[in-house]
DNA sequence: TATAAAAGTTAGATTAATCTAACTTTTATT
DNA sequence: AATAAAAGTTAGATTAATCTAACTTTTATA
């Protein structure tokens, strides 16, 4: 059985090797970065994951996930975010508190607790971020992939998850009563700086261009 | 904060050192043999756990909680039986299999998550095996007392909480239709070897003294 | 292409948690 | 009270996970 720290590096590999990241490869610098370690801590853990077969690389060479690593890090990725839709729809947390305590309960081993927790919850597609949750047999519901700055004037869109998952960026859409399935209006952009200017329930408002970049909407 | 191991060393002095385990004092053997280490293990932890001011005693001498690692020991322990109540209560796990999951939820480290889970299991005072959960002040709901083998012949109980929680024990409780809450009738006890006739609901069954002094009612 | 910067690796150290084997102190039994 | 048994401690080793400092390889850029 793995340790939860064996857990979290293949998530973050997950993480960095899949869309989300942008990239396609992670490097030993990369991991050390994102799960806030020094390289070489990093680069002794690889061994052992290679060691155990979960991670596959050669010296001096980009890390990939083998078929095992990966589902494990699938099912790290689904109990994470399974737990953060518990905290928020049974034990009302808000969105901005769940992160870290689903940090901790993603390590918990009980497959039957998974499920039933999957069962109370009735299923859900979508973790309260509007990230997809992992079906037990490892497969996706879709991402949405198109972001509020890349949507036309005049025209709607629902909010559908968000890219950045930051307490300060999620206070704000709070503040601003945006939440997922929001509805959205585009009314103008600005060219100078990519301001947006949004119509959303009877107020208009004015975002930046980077908190366009941050709303994913279908 | 305290590691996971240093939180189930205090929770077992807690269980050694209270009515539940019979005596008073702890010693190097009981806690190892409890914890299922080596007491050369146990030995370098206490003095761990001395230096940090949780426990207290003097060489070759017992040991004892001090009121901070009590606090926590008990802390722990509010938290493994709300999260075994809510494993019978909402996940329909059955009685046997809550232990081991608790063993790890009772670690996740979340005053809010603690705090709303009682909320929403309506502040509970017992878990499903009659144990009193403690409350966030640490005072502990009184906990049942009388054995079932000390009730006089034709005499009525109710079933309050069990004394052993091994698998096969509640396993056989279900077997037998017998719960916290369960009516009993004492209708014989057979002098030649400590058995015990009851009356449950409309069965006549016939329980060994081990039984009769494993099950504890009001 | 030569060299500087970035990325990755190795060596050596530290801390927590565990073990076995040997030793010491306390307690129980003859 | 003497001695045997039980309880407790110490010494030395191991493994996982981390660090710093120094080194090597790869990549970027002048
Ligand atoms: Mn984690
Ligand atoms: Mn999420
Ligand atoms: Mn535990
Ligand atoms: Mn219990």
């Amino acid at each position: 059985m793995l340790s939860n720290t064996e857990e979290n590096y293949l998530k973050a590999l997950l993480y960095l090797t899949t869309d989300e990241a942008g990239k396609k490869e992670a490097g030993t610098n990369d991991l050390a970065a994102h799960l806030g370690l020094k390289p070489a801590t990093v680069n002794d853990m690889l061994k052992r994951l290679k060691e155990k077969a979960y991670v596959s690389y050669k010296k001096y060479g980009k890390i990939t996930l083998t078929r095992a690593g990966r589902d494990i890090a699938v099912f790290v990725m689904r109990k994470h975010r399974l737990w953060e839709t518990f905290l928020c729809e049974v034990l009302a947390f808000s969105w901005d508190e769940v992160h870290e305590v689903a940090e901790q309960l993603e390590h918990i081993q009980s497959d039957k607790l998974t499920e039933r927790l999957d069962k109370f919850l009735n299923y859900p597609d979508y973790d309260p971020h509007g990230d997809p949750i992992p079906k037990p047999n490892g497969k996706m519901p879709p991402r949405a992939t198109t972001l509020l700055s890349s949507v036309a004037i005049q025209q709607s869109c629902t909010v559908a998850a968000v890219k950045d998952t930051s307490s300060v960026f999620l206070q704000y859409l709070e503040q601003l009563s945006i939440g997922i399935g929001t509805k959205i209006r585009v009314m103008e952009k600005i060219s100078f700086d990519g301001s947006v200017i949004l119509q959303v329930g009877k107020e208009k408002i004015t975002v930046s261009e980077k908190f366009a970049n941050s709303l994913l909407v279908d």
